[in-house]
DNA sequence: AACTCGGGGGA
DNA sequence: TCCCCAGAGTT
């Protein structure tokens, strides 16, 4: 991995960021990309949101892009560029937490501060046999102190590291490789044959199923989006005219829908093409929709949205909702 | 303390 | 389908 052995704090943090919940195989061209256009941070800084965002698009948990411009900004203007090297410092950056700040300071600096990330608290629940839950207060509290009295205090960047790849490579969340493992006849959630249990997930969290129907209304061959601004899913990305509902409805029922609304108006429109059932599988959240493309012979009233080409519609970061969509849009 | 925030890949 | 990923911010 790239990001291994580097001492560049600039570097480290990126990748940290990239790679918060998100897999190192998913993570690692957004590094490469990141990394090659923007070498030092003052190039990042200087970048526009929808650019960035653009270069972001697909890798989800969006408020991680608008963070990291933040903090490229905050540090190049007002640190000139030189990134903060205590972890208290680094805490106070946007974006970052326990886990990043740890990491920073320990890859980048040596300092002393354990990481806790699931890796880490997998294999301390495995080994020290713990069913608190790692998700409440207490239990993060709790094997946040055994990971730092654990902690190799001369070398702090190479034990991280090492206890994570284990974690990654032997102490895995499924099929751990207990046969070859060298905590075998140390490890109480083997002896206690509970290491499928173990670490403690407590809570499971509600999914709610929303219908979205995207009409893309396109005007003189050019095509109707907006930003989501709101507080929700995909905030910053951008998309077409939103019609959302609790249940699945009919295309009839969509029209109606934005008849109503005075999206669209009687005897000024065209239905061109409706798209097949799309679904997407959120963490927390189940989305279910169509793509109905219209051809609008006046254009709309509202300022909110903006009119853009099919070729200028690749310069704006889609959820990969709507992406699917766009392959698809003539 | 509980909720919210994406998308991908393996079983 | 379910799980889980080098978690953080908000309510």
């Amino acid at each position: 991995m790239p990001w291994k052995g580097e001492k560049d704090p600039y570097k480290i943090w990126l990748s940290e960021i990239i790679l918060q919940q998100t897999r190192v195989e998913q993570g690692m061209s957004y590094y490469q990309k990141f990394v090659q256009q923007f070498p030092v941070i003052q190039q990042l800084a200087r970048v526009s949101d929808k650019k960035v965002f653009k270069l972001w698009e697909g890798l989800g948990y969006y408020t991680r892009c608008k963070n990291l411009l933040e903090t490229a900004r905050f540090i190049s203007k007002n640190k000139k560029g030189v990134f903060p090297n205590t972890y208290e410092e680094i805490l106070q950056l946007k974006g970052v937490g326990t886990y990043t700040a740890a990491a920073i300071a320990s890859f980048a600096y040596n300092l002393p501060h354990a990481v806790l990330d699931g890796n880490v608290f997998r294999v301390l629940a495995r080994v020290f046999g713990i069913g608190k839950e790692i998700d409440s207060t207490e239990g993060k509290k709790y094997f946040n102190q055994i990971a730092q009295e654990l902690l190799d205090k001369k070398n702090p960047g190479n034990y991280n590291q090492a206890l994570m790849d284990f974690g990654a490579i032997v102490c895995k969340p499924i099929a751990p490789l207990c046969l070859v493992c060298p905590f075998q006849k140390h490890c109480m959630a083997y002896i206690n044959n509970a290491v499928s249990k173990l670490p403690n997930k407590g809570k499971k969290l509600k999914i709610k199923t929303r219908w979205f129907y995207f009409l893309a209304l396109k005007y003189k061959n050019k095509f109707y989006i907006r930003q989501r601004v709101e507080k929700d899913i995909w905030r910053n990305l951008f998309e077409f005219n939103l019609i959302e509902k609790a249940k699945e409805n009919s295309t009839a029922q969509i029209i109606n829908t934005a008849k109503r609304n005075e999206i669209i108006e009687k005897g000024f429109y065209d239905v061109e093409l409706v798209s097949p059932k799309q679904h997407q599988q959120l963490s927390h959240q189940k989305i279910y929709g169509r793509l109905i493309k219209i051809k609008l012979l006046k254009p709309l009233l509202t300022k909110e949205m903006i009119l853009v080409s099919k070729k200028q519609l690749t310069q704006y970061a889609f959820p990969k909702f709507i992406n699917d969509y766009l392959k698809q849009l003539q």
